[in-house]
DNA sequence: TGCCAGGCTTCAC
DNA sequence: GTGAAGCATGGC
């Protein structure tokens, strides 16, 4: 156990903002499988949290993880003050955060996402975990790793349908292998400037440019990708004339997620 | 029960 | 290059 203090970290909100789906609300904060391991967090209010590992866990791991060697005031800073909408909505937003997930999962979890509501994502997932991955102990019972590109790659698609696919299997199925093969180098891409990042991860089928936006942002952590799925759209379109403002260019990617979340949350109607 | 979901591919035109 | 149809399935 290790007890730091945090500030500007909204445990719940991260769960529920769209960019993770194997972190799950608990009583007093949240629980979470990443990077092969098991992870509970407690928010113990006066911005104190405990996590269910050392220190040195801590600080090698679940810092950079929760990209807690940031201060998001420098987003929040460049929001224009006549920009009534993202003032409201960061503001709601407060304690997000951009998570450093793994390339690999992200890339295949999104996959999955589209034309998916959240919660059946994380069925999907979580169902695609339980046939391939690896089991963990927790003290809350089995639970299992992201499956591997190896893992993945052996699948036959019927068993990838029964994880709750659909016609996104053999979508998964391509990704896998490519990344197995090494015809495509996640590792490698990493060091490729965001247009090349964007496109390499589009030769995957099923991989258009949201897909491949979502991996940079949540697995790369490249500010600037913008992902607009249906419910962006909705809020460019209402609130910006349709198109993204050119002075939010930089952090795109967080200024996005307030928008996001702060959409879906019911506190904004579109009409 | 019907509608919609953190979209993409394919095929007209 | 642009636009529309088709796609599997779970959750509300």
């Amino acid at each position: 156990m290790y007890e730091t203090k945090i500030l500007q970290l909204d445990l719940k909100g991260i769960a529920q903002s769209g960019q993770c789906f194997r972190m799950w609300e608990t009583p007093d904060g949240v629980q979470l499988v990443a990077k092969g391991k098991f992870l509970q967090v407690w928010d113990l209010g006066q911005d104190m949290f405990r996590f269910s590992c050392s220190q040195e866990e801590y600080e090698t791991l679940w810092k950079e993880y929760f990209d807690l060697n940031t201060d998001y005031s420098q987003y929040q800073a460049c929001i224009l003050k006549k920009d009534r909408f993202l003032q409201q909505a960061a503001a709601y937003g407060q304690g997000l955060r951009i998570l450093h997930q793994d390339p690999f999962e992200m890339l295949i979890s999104f996959i999955i996402s589209q034309r998916k509501s959240i919660p059946a994502i994380r069925t999907a997932v979580e169902e695609l975990c339980k046939t391939f991955g690896q089991p963990i102990d927790t003290p809350q019972g089995q639970l299992w790793t992201f499956p591997t590109a190896d893992q993945l790659a052996g699948a036959r698609i019927e068993q990838l349908k029964e994880c709750g696919l659909g016609y996104r299997a053999g979508y998964v199925l391509d990704a896998a292998t490519k990344v197995a093969t090494g015809e495509l180098d996640l590792e490698q891409i990493a060091n490729c400037k965001d247009e090349v990042l964007l496109q390499r991860l589009q030769t995957v089928s099923g991989v258009g440019i949201k897909v491949a936006s979502c991996t940079a942002l949540f697995g790369y952590h490249r500010l600037q990708a913008l992902p607009v799925d249906v419910w962006m759209q909705r809020v460019l379109e209402q609130e910006y004339g349709g198109t993204w403002p050119r002075s939010y260019k930089k952090y795109a990617g967080v200024l996005q997620q307030y928008m996001f979340y702060y959409a879906r949350s019911g506190n904004w109607k579109f009409r």
